[in-house]
This record gives C-alpha cells, structure tokens and sequence, in this order.
DNA sequence: ATCGTCGTGTGAATCGATTCAACGGGCGTG
DNA sequence: CACGCCCGTTGAATCGATTCACACGACGAT
C-alpha cells in the first residue's frame, strides 16, 4: 500500500510539502505542486483518514441514527441529511436502531469510538437515558423527529401533537364518534405525542378518552398493522375510524380490512400518519399527515453543521429548538360522511 | 478525552497492560483485570478506532454501496447485509449511488480512504471501470444484485432473465400480444438482462421485438413510473399490458392509468418486478417477480466474511458467483383473461 | 553592507493504541 | 543452591499524516 513517504520521494521532496499540496495548494509552488500532484496519480496514492484523523482529533464523518430505514419516511430524512453533509464535504454513517434502546446504546457506542464528528439522532428510548449516556462524550448531536428535554441541544421536530389534532378532528368532523388508535411501542415519544393530540382533538367535539381504543404494536410496520387490524374486527362494538400512528400501519390494517370485506372509508374510515409516497399509491388512496420529512433532515444537518462550526471557531453556540408544521393531505380512505 | 494513558495511571498499570485488557483478557491476571476494567468504567474511556486502525492496518467496517435506499428492495438487502456483518462484529457504512457513475465513484473512493475492511456493491455502472478501477486498492468486495464479468470477484445476484420471462410468459400465456416495458436507465445491466428475458418469452410465444414497445425512464421511482404511463396513453395502439423494471415505476404506473380510467387488470394488466412490501398494499395488488433481497444481502456478506477470513489466515480464496432464482407471484393486477 | 521580509521547503514531534522483546519474581526440578 | 520456565507486566517502537518552528535564498530598503 502506497503511503505519503512513497509520494514524497517519487516527487522528490518531503513528507510535508506533499500533505501541504493536500491541505494547501496555496503555499506550494505551482511547479514541486505539479510535480507532487503526477506522483501521487502515478502511484495510485490514496491518503489514509485514520492517520488524519489521529492527528486532527476527529473525523468527517458524522452518524445518522434513525429508527427504521424500513420506514420511506426516514428514508427520506437521511436523504435530506446526507445533503447537508455532503454539502460541508462530510459523510454520513447510517444505522438503525430499530426502536430498540439497546441496539441505540450499541450504535451510540459505535458513533464515540470512530469519534466522528456529529451526530443526528432520533431516539429510540423515551427516557433519555441513552441519550444522556452519550452526552458524555462531548460528541455535538441535534435530536431528529424529537424535541429535546431541556435546551441542551438542537432539536428538529414536527409538532405531533398538532399533525394529531388535524387528522382527529378531520374524522369527529366526519362525524366519527368512536374511533381506534392503532399506535406503537409506547416508548416513543412520537406514539405518546399523538394520542396527546387526538384526546385533545376529541375534547374538541365533546367526547372523552372512552371514544378511542388503542391498539398498540410492537413494531411500526405493515405486518405490525394487518395484526392490529385483525384484533380491530374482534372488538365487541367495532369503531368507524382508525387513526393509525404511521402510514405503514396504516397500510397494513387497509391491507387486513380488505380482504375482511370491510369497505373503506364507508364502513371504516382510515388516517395514517407521514403521508409516504406509498400513501397516495395504495388500494385506497389514503389520508395522512404530511411531515416535512427532507426539510427536517436538511434542517437537523445543518444545525449540527452550525454547531461544528462555531466549536471551531470557539464561539458560543445557542442550542435551537426548532419545531415544523405538519399538514392533512385528505385522500379517499376518508371521504365517507358518517350518518350522525 | 480520556486516553488509554489515562486508563493505564488510574489503575497503576502500564500502557500495555490496558490493552491487554481490551484485546486478550485471557493473558491477564483477574486482579488486574478488574482493577484496570473499573479505572475504565469510572472514566468513561473510549478507545479510539482511528489509532487502532493506524496500527492494525484495516478498520472494522464494511462498505455498502447500492443503487437508492428510496427502493424498499434495496432496504431488504442491507438488512441482510448488516446482519451478516453485525454476527462477525462489523459496522456497515451504507452509501447511495443514485444510479450513478459519478456519485459511485465518489463513494469507492471513500471507502478506499476509510480504508474499510470490504466493500459490497450493487454497480450503477454497467462499463464496469469503476468498479476496474476500485479494484486497484486492493480491499475485497462482492457483487450484489450483479454477475460479476470474469472470476476476479465474488458475486450474489439473481437471474434477471429468467425473472422476466416468467413475467413475460405469464403476460402472453393470457393472450396478451402488445406490450410495454418500462425501463429504466439503459446503462443499468438489470435493465437490459430484464429486456432480453422479456423478448425470449415473446419469442416462445412466437412474437418479435415489435410486440414490445420500450418506455425508458430516467430514474427507477414511482414519479418515473407516473411519467412513463402519461406517454403509454399517448401510443397510437396501445399495449394491453405493461411490464415494468420494478415495483416502483408499476406503482407510478398504476396511479396514473387510476387517475385515467383504465381499468387495472381490465384494460391494461400490470406486472412489477421485486415484489416490495408495498406491491401488495397496492390499489390493485400488483403481480411481481419476487426476489430474494434480504437473503442476497446476508449471502453477498458471508461471502464477503470468507474472503477477509481467507485473507487473514494466508490461505487461498476461490471466487465464487451465486445466481439465485426469483419467482412470479400472481395478483389481481393481471387476473383479467384477454380475448384473443 | 546590513537587515528584514517574503516565499518555499524541511524535518521532527505528535496523535493513541498495539505489539513484542525483555524483564522480574515465583516455583519446581535436578 | 542453581537453573530453567512460566506468568504477568513493562516500555519502547511503530503505524501514516499533520503541523510548526525553523532554514534557506532572493530581493528590497536603508
């Protein structure tokens, strides 16, 4: 393998003007620049990054941790995130927690040995305390899809208690007075954040906590939603709405329904939530919250960039909580009225 | 940040003994042991990768570069990657290449300065010189989702050809005599082997080049496919089905043809290609060509863990290429029998 | 003639973990 | 008692790139 010393004595000089022709074209000759520069295409060089970052104390690449890359949603995160990135010249390192807290300590751990530079994190874990753990490193994070607990760092979010509130009152509009909330694992903040929505959308038209069941789930998948959809038919009075907590369920239980027989949106109505592409392509079309799921990861990349940014400079930084509006895209799969 | 020298003065060993610790338990005393694993506890160390690495010559890391993580396919795949990996106690770094030369070459050229351990590789470049050109650095990696040219490297894919000729087969076994492929970037060898399996389905069933016309597409999403039906519309005589290169151009499909009228599989039948969680979900569950993708991401790993198993141990490695075989599976989008 | 400056280059110290030759002490054996 | 051996530990060399104090020559100003 070809290392600078090779360069340096192809082109005739020394280790430290090769690197300077690396670091800083500027300060070299153009003629040893030009000379360097052939040695190094001739031999192939590739200059080593462990080495570099020894030296430097960092690296540039920074994690990305999201829940399930399974999820289009988050797909589309890293998408926007990986802009941002790419942008400042830094790679991105995508892993998966898969909504466990304990494969996100392993990747938190994983994240503070290669010492990269961020990271953009969408916990897994409710309590906070793997986040917490990690803090100790010192390693700049902004939280993605969560508002952090105190101002200790950036955060990026979309309010879902709000995107909540829209999809529940749309269906109380409707008339729906009896509905399911399909949710997840009730350690994300995000499940707890949209019942916290939809009680309050149901207060709204006079009704309690009595009008909606939940149906939680281990996963916050397709299958995950066919299953919850199955024990929907079995309850003893059968509601008219589903409000599922992503559109994953919400095309699994769509999925279960349909070959029940049962006619959405006259028998049931159905809302998912993050309004993926998939949403608008499905059996019937469905309504869902939209996030602004680039903008957040573009967003999330480019505070931690301005975070790196001013550690570099030694400057303060102010953490910012930085909080989206969601939408309602109303498709097909509610468009029923309900008879009183 | 704390060091191992750190470590090493807190527990009043040296140097040595921490890694010992670390790296061969075994060959230190228990006493010791415990004392140096507390001093390592209580201050929060963490080794750092990059100057394991400068010394050890490898990282722990393995490089995975596919086409475009927005395809639920290639999700599948790095799943199956990562778990392979994970077994062996390796990191993945997941890139993208967007079906592109440049992006991939830009990729390959991280992972030769992170110096990863091995690359898996789904190329976007059907010439094959980014990939010849990689080859230079000397790192291990396998072909995914592609045979490799000559033996020079191992390979996992599946057979694109016979894939399509079961699709096209069962296209033309129910009478249907003109139809649409839509493609996809030509440089793409999946494109082409899935054009070659079409026309020998149509030559069994004693049609020409002609009774398939080619709808090319930039890019390999459901907007493309969208786009793609917009011209299908516009033929002169219109196909009365439609094959498309994956699941994702037959969901932009479907949607279009929905929004026009045309009945799904009345009018026109659809077959995909992938069989992606989202192909059954469909508004008219979509009939696919499934394929193996989680299962070629953890054998395109193993195969790579042979390798750097071959190579630490001196031994030889013989390179091996795995062809799987796909499978039709029938939905409604093409349950319709054409008259003549 | 002297001094300072500027533009280029050099070479050694440095980053943190690993590894290995060497060492010391304890023990058993001849 | 002397010797060899094993166990556990030490300390220094090493990996490759970066960085910085310094050197050197040329040139301009005084």
């Amino acid at each position: 393998m070809i290392v600078i010393k090779d360069v340096a004595r192809r082109a005739g000089v020394s280790v430290g003007t090769v690197s300077n022709v690396i670091n800083r074209p500027e300060r070299v000759n153009d003629e040893t620049r030009r000379r360097v520069e052939s040695a190094i295409a001739e031999l192939g060089y590739v200059r080593n990054v462990h080495a570099r970052h020894l030296r430097v104390g960092h690296s540039r690449i920074i994690g990305l941790l999201v829940l399930d890359m399974g999820n289009p949603f988050f797909v589309d995160v890293a998408r926007g995130a990986e802009q941002a990135a790419r942008e400042a010249g830094l790679g991105v390192m995508v892993c998966n927690s898969n909504q466990s807290a304990s494969e996100e300590a392993e990747y938190l751990a994983l994240f503070a040995e290669q010492r990269v530079r961020g990271v953009l994190l969408t916990p897994a874990d409710a309590t906070g305390r793997t986040v917490a753990d990690f803090r100790r490193h010192g390693i700049p994070f902004v939280l993605v899809d969560r508002v952090g607990a105190g101002t200790e760092e950036c955060s990026v979010s979309v309010d879902d208690v709000a995107g909540s509130t829209l999809a529940v009152r749309h269906l109380t509009a409707a008339g729906h007075r009896h509905l399911a909330y399909v949710s997840g694992p009730a350690h994300l903040q995000q499940i707890q954040d949209r019942r916290t929505g939809a009680l309050a959308a149901l207060a709204e038209a006079g009704l309690g906590a009595e009008a909606l069941v939940e149906l939680p789930t281990r996963t916050l998948d397709v299958a995950a939603g066919r299953d919850a959809a199955a024990r929907l038919l079995g309850l003893p009075r059968r509601p008219t709405a589903v409000f599922c907590a992503n559109d994953l369920l919400a095309l699994g239980v769509l999925q279960t329904l349909f070959a029940a027989g049962v006619d959405v949106p006259q028998d049931m109505a159905i809302v998912g939530y993050d309004d993926i592409e998939f949403a608008a392509a499905a059996a019937v079309p469905l309504t869902s919250v939209r996030q602004p799921a680039t903008a957040m990861g573009t967003l999330a990349g480019k505070l931690l960039l301005e975070e790196l940014a001013a550690e570099e400079d030694g400057e303060e930084h102010k953490h910012r909580q930085v909080v989206l509006q969601p939408e309602l895209v109303v498709r097909k799969s509610t468009l029923a009225t309900r008879r009183g």
